[in-house]
DNA sequence: ATGAAAGCGCTAACAG
DNA sequence: CTGTTAGCGCTTTCAT
């Protein structure tokens, strides 16, 4: 900057007026300025920039894994939010790790970003108030704080689409349905497992229930059990994307009704196509975006939990009559 | 740090010392300012770091879109090397817009980012010769860099792919094999299209070849000129996940003998399974950004290009009997 | 409309 | 093993 200033004759601060599109320059300067820029080929030092005024305009996204496609999805609308906003985006997957979540977090408030979105891994978050504090703007998404902590959440209404699910199978003349979830410490299996278990009302059955980690091996021997029963299951009722493909995979191709949350590429394709509960994860990135940035225009208010609605897709796998 | 030295009742390069874990600090004065750093919640600021050492510890990834599975994958594994050499990522998607592509290498630039990994979208990089000059640097994943400009790069041997795709087709009998791909302007398409035409040699008929980008409707009049040819092909070999997904749609279940380019979810739960050439994103991000630290390290040489394995899988589709 | 001076928080270079 | 000094490149404040 120094010698763009030199080179176009005038001081330092104009430079910085002209780079920053500032008012109160002589037009005939700022073209000179711009001249002795590109012949300089300057491009100016953010890192200075932000040590000195402050914002980074930076944001920082954690979520489990951007290999998974949800939040593939949520990440790339997110992006373009932020990008939109002039900022630029850091982002992080904690891989389901409470403490590679922190960590994420915490070195992105070390970077000192605008703000941050985060897909929690874990349910202590108390380590958020300093930055909170330090006025971080911090939005959580797909599933909230934990307790003590107060800050804007976008989630989906995981209980209302469990039992959309539900009532659909029901409404198709089963009574024996099985849930098949991820590990109810996580908010969205818990939630999808309250929602099965209020729409079953009395048909509520803990032996139709099973809740883990979705490895093929352990997705099949929970079919197994469950196919084992005297009184078996007649239809599925699966808690995520991961699950349901990883239970058609384990049926082989036997044709059990199913019903599953999330949609999925090609859920149109298979035979039969796959019924869902779909949700939106570009839309949740989104409003976890633009909350953001509402925020961090300082438009304050109490803290806002958004819910954002599900959407069941009939392909045929829902739909199918009972076996035998 | 001027706050935490005083509180420890140490020079302040002494914290610095002990916040950068450097030695030549005794144990006990160590201990001191450790404990004077958590009592006042003291966390370096890593804007100051960066201007005054000049390392950002921060890469910058351009791919097309983080949404696409192929660049998800590929992203995560960048990830994951980026953060194992305590550095953070800093991604943006193009959308395939030659425009996008140098704005997001531009201001990663800005910031000062120690190298950047980019999938490229336009084909000219001539831009990018300040920034090497200036020390930063790059590794082109996926797609080379155009004319002029010499960095490391990683593809796939997408003639090979192609070729291995066509030779099992024609193991199967097949005389008349279409190909529909992207717009050979992308550098994979137009390499995989040579590698179908010399596998195909005298079978060659560019009539059996539509390339464009892969619209559901674009997809479906393709298919309906190509099976009203006198000759009409009796399999096709699709260029690519997208392409071979919009195309089993546009199939609707018809048994047409199909090798698609690329893997992909599900692929192995159609009815038949699709075979593929598959390639590993993650592979190539994890070879990308070594290569990339390999250069940060200063082991220099001249620019590598690394040429990554595709490999057959025989699921079904690509094996099934002439159609009639 | 333009400029001079101060200083953001840190690390590099050099003393002691 | 510890401390002092200078200054990274910019924006802020205040002056002209």
């Amino acid at each position: 900057m120094k010698d763009v200033a030199s080179a176009a004759g005038v001081a330092l601060k104009t430079v910085s007026r002209v780079v920053n599109g500032e008012p109160g320059v002589h037009p005939e300067t700022a073209e000179r300025v711009r001249a002795a820029i590109d012949l300089l080929g300057y491009s100016r030092n953010e890192s200075a920039r932000v040590l000195r005024s402050g914002r980074t305009a930076t944001i920082g996204l954690v979520i489990e894994d951007v290999a998974d496609p949800f939040y593939a999805g949520l990440s790339r609308a997110v992006e373009d939010v932020v990008i939109e906003h002039g900022c630029l985006l850091l982002s992080g997957s904690s891989g389901e790790e409470p403490t590679r979540e922190r960590e994420l977090v915490e070195t992105f408030c070390a970077r000192r970003v605008d703000g941050i979105i985060v897909v929690p891994a874990g349910d202590d978050h108390t380590y958020l108030r300093a930055e909170l504090e330090a006025g971080t703007a911090v939005v959580f998404a797909d599933r909230p704080p934990g307790a003590g902590i107060d800050v804007d959440t976008v989630i989906v209404d995981n209980a209302g689409g469990a039992a959309r699910a539900v009532r659909h199978l029901r409404e198709h003349g089963h009574r024996r349905i099985a849930f098949l979830g991820d590990d109810p410490a996580i908010f969205t299996a818990a939630e999808r497992l309250r929602g099965y278990r209020e729409a079953l009302g009395e048909l509520y059955d803990p032996a139709l229930v099973s809740m883990r980690s979705p490895s093929p091996a352990g997705v099949r021997d929970d079919l197994d059990r469950l196919f084992a029963l005297d009184d078996p299951p007649t239809a599925l009722f699966t808690g995520n994307g991961r699950y349901t493909m990883t239970t058609l995979r384990a049926l082989r191709g036997r044709r059990v009704p199913l019903v599953g949350f999330d949609d999925f590429e090609l859920a149109d394709l298979m035979e039969p196509g796959v019924t869902v509960v779909a949700q939106d994860p570009a839309r949740m990135g989104k409003v976890a975006a633009e909350l953001l940035f509402h925020r961090l225009r300082g438009e304050g208010g109490p803290a806002e939990r958004v819910e954002l609605p599900v959407n069941l897709i009939v392909r045929g796998s829902g739909e199918l009559p009972t076996p035998r």
